[in-house]
DNA sequence: TAACTGAGTTGACGTGGATCAACGGGGCTT
DNA sequence: AAGCCCCGTTGATCCACGTCAACTCAGTTA
């Protein structure tokens, strides 16, 4: 026992474990005590690499356990039978991935890494058995799933309602809050995605993403050069949001 | 304590509980055995009856409880700061609602009844509760948020990706799909509705919805009187879904 | 029964973003 | 260092859907 214990923990464990991990207040460790993280290390058997442009998991592939990202990020879509598909969310360090699959224990989407990345693999099962023991990470987890969905709200919201400048500056706040949260600027910051997938995201042509990066660029609200964006203008591109064109 | 139970099961309790309600297959209780389900029964304290175009809940009010259609239908709106809405889901008998709240510990959408309809109150804490201690209930419960999370993603798909026409097949498709599962007719329902509704929905003016019902009666895929459909060609509307116009 | 009201339909016209096409530039690979 | 490929930019044109407006119809009120 106490010699297994010795073995198990090296340093690459303690960098892996929640209790050591500095994205704590942003992943599903966020409310737990001490105790409760050490609880939650164990479940977390191991990490996994992605590198650039692989998938994590595919749409139909059997779901197993939920992902944390440590490092790098994602994007997830949805495909369509005839060919199209639709980038339904941006996933950076921090965030859970995976949790589409709960409902038919089988993914429904595709996660693609954007980057060289690494997440933490969290086992359904054991974090469901977990969670029955430890109230707060029930808890904890339960709002990361229904933030989850409150996110997909307001890309409803984005894509049902709003005009293709409007999608770009809400993506660009919310970017740069989310980058914020992470201790990196708010205001300069590099893109990890191509023009067509933001395109996809915000449910435009990546000609239309373009022009109106340019247009941003032309106002003064930001510079763009290639994926470096630096944000000028904060308040304009916010104000961009609350004046609808009609009425 | 005896007697307390026969207080409490008069006739009226018993059509209100979960163990005898013939929506089990659609709702929460879906997958509990017997002696779970009655369980559940103690936790679903009381029913609230929601009256045509009255909220059961608003932006903005503190979360307690979630919610589960028992008759009637509802639909949710995301409100923005300048006025803008957009209809985020219609939810009918046996679907829950309420799971945005959960995040934030306050409703971040609006929840109006289409027609005259009942909801039982399911008070969260003792949800929680109750799923610490009965597995299959904290599995459904996680199988329920999963599946809004997939609907929210087609919904992204349909929003994003899909022309007007295609969206209106989608969405008929899907009511049907609905309605066949809860006993009445896949091919002619009553839409409870407006066209507005549909079209902040599904992203498109009502005029435009109005068009795709006309041009779908003139090409003999349903007939449309008002609110009243009647599906013909299931398979045209199908077939809709998989030709995109381009490519 | 008449007048009113809100919902739905339809036509004429305008426009935001898609489409098509050409070109430029950065980062790989060899 | 050269060449290639992918990505991004920009212009010209098109069209699906939005906008504006008139009218109809069903249900409701006086």
């Amino acid at each position: 026992m106490q010699r297994g214990a010795i073995i198990k923990v090296t340093v690459a464990d303690l960098k892996t474990a929640c209790s050591q991990c500095n994205l704590q207040e942003l992943c599903l460790p966020f409310g737990l005590e001490n105790g409760e993280i050490e609880q939650l290390d164990e479940l977390i058997g191991s990490r996994r690499k992605v590198k650039r442009h692989q998938h994590l998991y595919r749409a139909g592939d059997h779901f197993e356990a939920i992902y944390a990202v440590r490092s790098g990020s994602f994007k997830t879509n949805v495909l369509f039978e005839d060919g199209r598909d639709q980038v339904t969310g941006f996933q950076m360090s921090g965030e859970i991935l995976g949790l589409d699959g709960i409902s038919t224990e089988h993914h429904t989407c595709d996660a693609q890494a954007l980057e060289d990345s690494e997440v933490c693999i969290i086992p359904f099962d054991k974090l469901e058995e977990l969670s029955r023991e430890v109230e707060s990470l029930q808890h904890q987890f339960h709002k990361v799933m229904s933030r989850e969905i409150v996110r997909d709200h307001s890309v409803m919201m984005l894509l049902g309602s709003m005009r293709a400048e409007e999608r770009l500056a809400a993506f660009l706040i919310n970017l740069s809050q989310r980058f914020t949260a992470r201790g990196f600027s708010a205001a300069e910051f590099h893109l990890r995605m191509t023009r067509d997938e933001i395109g996809s995201y915000l449910g435009l042509k990546l000609e239309t993403v373009s022009r109106a990066f340019s247009r941003f660029q032309d106002q003064g609200l930001i510079s763009v050069q290639q994926k470096h964006i630096k944000i000028l203008n904060i308040d304009g591109l916010k104000a961009l949001l609350n004046n609808q064109s009609s009425a």
